[in-house]
DNA sequence: ATCGTGGGATTGTTGAACAATACTTCAATC
DNA sequence: GATTGAAGTATTGTTCAACAATCCCACGAT
């Protein structure tokens, strides 16, 4: 045991992203999260194998690597012998997630007093790119700011698996915008919501930031199940 | 539309287990997820692409879309161009993992007013399978039982994606059980305040019911992280 | 209109090949 | 004696081509 031994252990903790260089099959995945995700492939849309494959270059093992990944994320669904979709979310799906998203948000926000303040910050960042959007009329922006928002409520846990499993409920809440055709407007009401949510988090009121968030839950997904269910009522041969 | 369509639209749902006949990759998941979680493969072990792919008859393509299953599931753990290995959770692991389980648990047991008698029911069958393992002295058998009593905790809240959550945290937090020699003991004190739980949800005295769980994470969490840190201390050789 | 029955297309799975990377061994060096 | 460097070896990453299994669609028979 030497000194240079000493040092080295003192070193800070290796990054992250060190443990992993991406595979083929990884990228292939973002690059279709990604488009799945601001609905450059609408839902329902099928993905063939082949065509992919050949338009991008790689394989089709690696290919249904990445349709794997993307599978167990519920953005795609795959069936036996016809291939993968895009995921086309249904009104019991808007359900669900709401009640994902109530077990997840506020009992983290309830216990956001022993929060760290970089935690809180976030959020409040996020409350801010929101309203640099609305300025900017980009609604596009503003879903992106308002997951920001909830994914840094979530945040509040302090937990790696929560934040992972949050990730994947808010993209696939942001298939349901494109499921209806009226997408991002929706978003514009909540604003204000958002920033009284965070200016009771910066008070350390985690109660009344949780009643509030409660509310606002309840409100979206009323708005949101009753749009659905109109439309799945329209779009229903029968 | 003539009343044979009429009878036809009454027939019950479709069976989950139709959407999908299993495929190989699947079947070879389930197959070593079983191993994982009943330690037949140790936590840390490398599972070999060639000899897994040679013993059990399927090609490596297929044996590695299993690998991709059960990695997302963090069962197994994935570094490039070294393989795949058994998670070996580390006391950071158990600690997010009691916190995932109160956020899912207790909000589930306080929400369960309003949950449907057969979810209490579960309950309070897993209870009873508890207990009928532990007549038997057979520990292991005890261990499924408490996963399934949580699960059913779980389940309280009726929502799919919470489910399938659980699932994967009960899995992983069996492995944690792997990874201290003395495994399945630890679950005995455990089982009558299982029954006080279920007996309290039995009353409808939902918040009773969640102020006993809540204690009850607290202890077992304590008692897993203070033997998994001893064991981490042990076997760390500085 | 409904029900079989093909043919065509797509996925499921395999096996082999080669490239890229990590591990091991051993000699050279300080 | 311990560390470094440079082989060779083993394993994974990715692709490709082939064939089997299954689904879809269109056509014709009832």
């Amino acid at each position: 045991m030497t000194a240079t031994d000493d040092l080295i252990d003192r070193l800070p903790e290796p990054p992250e992203a060190l443990a992993r260089a991406t595979s083929q099959a990884e990228r292939v995945a973002d690059m279709l999260r990604v488009f799945v995700i601001d609905g450059a492939l609408a839902p329902g849309t099928r993905l063939s194998e082949e065509r992919l494959s050949r338009k991008y270059g790689v394989s089709r093992n690696t290919l249904r690597e990445a349709f794997r990944l993307l599978s167990r994320e519920r953005l795609l669904v795959h069936q036996m012998h016809r291939g993968v979709f895009v995921s086309h979310p249904t009104s019991d799906d808007v359900r669900d997630l709401f009640s994902v998203r109530r077990t997840l948000e506020i009992p983290a926000v309830r216990g956001a007093r022993h929060a760290p303040d970089e935690a809180v910050a976030a959020v409040g960042a996020a409350v801010a790119e929101g309203e640099a959007a609305r300025e900017k009329a980009d609604w596009w922006a503003m879903g992106t700011a308002n997951m920001h928002f909830h994914r840094a409520l979530a945040g509040l846990a302090g937990s790696a698996r929560i934040d992972e499993f949050m990730n994947q409920v808010l993209a696939e809440t942001r298939l349901v915008f494109h499921v209806m055709n009226a997408p991002e407007q929706f978003h514009a009401p909540y604003l204000d919501w958002n920033r009284r949510i965070h200016l009771r988090l910066a008070e350390r009121d985690a109660d009344g930031a949780a009643a509030e968030l409660s509310r606002y839950l309840d409100a979206s997904e009323e708005q949101l199940v009753t749009a659905f269910t109109v439309m799945e009522r329209g779009s229903d041969g029968s």
